[in-house]
DNA sequence: GCCGTCGTTTGGATTTATTCTAAATAGCGT
DNA sequence: ACGCTATTTAGAATAAATCCAAACGACGGC
């Protein structure tokens, strides 16, 4: 009884093995539909061990926070949940409102206004997670500083990621 | 008695202009901060004439409705707005929660996570507003396509930026 | 300059999303 | 198995934004 790869993930990053945070994560970890705490709520309830909504929350603020999640909030719907690791950004329809993902290269859409296959781009917001000036200063020489670019760390304060 | 920019703005996007619309606006010109609805209507009626709550909400959402505002939904606040036109993005301090605009040219911190003075960058996020791949298939062939980048046009169904 | 139309504003109630709280429960190291 | 502590729970509470129907006011026409 090979112990399930989430149960792993989970001590990994320091966080009790618990039945509500298996099946939020197994749900968000098979699906590619970045869906709101409420979905994530009425999916895992649908097939399992029926969980209070603070106890959503509280499950997806703890993946978040050790990074085994992150929170999109999305035009001016509810937070979205996105359990995909690794570089990549996502394009919101304009039609019908969903989200997809992005790869991190076509990045360069940026200067072009134009997806690889084409579609075009109407506008793109980009958000930085960084110290302005004055916080900037305090911190100054600091060992925190130049990490490069994705990553999260166990600890943050930040549950979400910012948006434009 | 020349007609203040802010009326000619106004009539130009096809709007009426009132003294909610020319308060607001007027505020958010003058400010760098990022206000949210909240700040935007304490601060207007400080100095002003006394507007409800919702016509707060009426007015910001006009004028995001034809682009002279863009809102934008940062972290697990709410949506703060910017009057700023032209191409830029933010930078949202991980200490203070301050927003602060970010030139467009410094995008190319994508590729490097620091910004021109120095200071790092953890996580950055990219929001594109286009059309996923289902409805991208519908609209084919229109005459809306592959218009370039930072723009918002009157009618927009989409009143907030998406965020990350 | 006055009038009528239709977009806009208003206050208050309402909905939606999320957080709080205090008590009960359950991991997991020993 | 025991105990310490993190986690879960239900429901109430808060925050943010929207809805509503009535009153108002901008502005084009006459």
């Amino acid at each position: 009884m090979a112990p399930p790869a989430l149960e792993c993930l989970l001590r990994a990053r320091g966080l009790r093995v618990t039945e509500p945070r298996l099946a939020v994560l197994a749900y968000l970890a098979g699906t590619d539909r970045h869906p709101t705490a409420e979905e994530v709520e009425s999916a895992v309830n649908a097939a399992g061990p029926v969980l209070s909504r603070a106890s959503v929350y509280n499950v997806l603020h703890a993946l978040v926070d050790v990074g085994l999640v992150t929170g999109l909030s999305v035009k001016d719907g509810p937070v979205r949940y996105d359990a995909h690791l690794g570089p990549h950004h996502h394009l919101v329809c304009r039609g019908c409102g969903r989200v997809e993902d992005v790869e991190w290269k076509d990045f360069a859409v940026a200067e072009r206004g134009v997806l690889p296959d084409g579609r075009a781009v109407r506008t793109l917001f980009l958000t930085l997670d960084g110290l302005c000036t004055g916080c900037g200063e305090k911190e100054e020489g600091r060992g925190e500083a130049a990490s490069p670019l994705p990553s999260r760390r166990p600890g943050d304060a930040q549950r979400f990621s910012t948006g434009t």
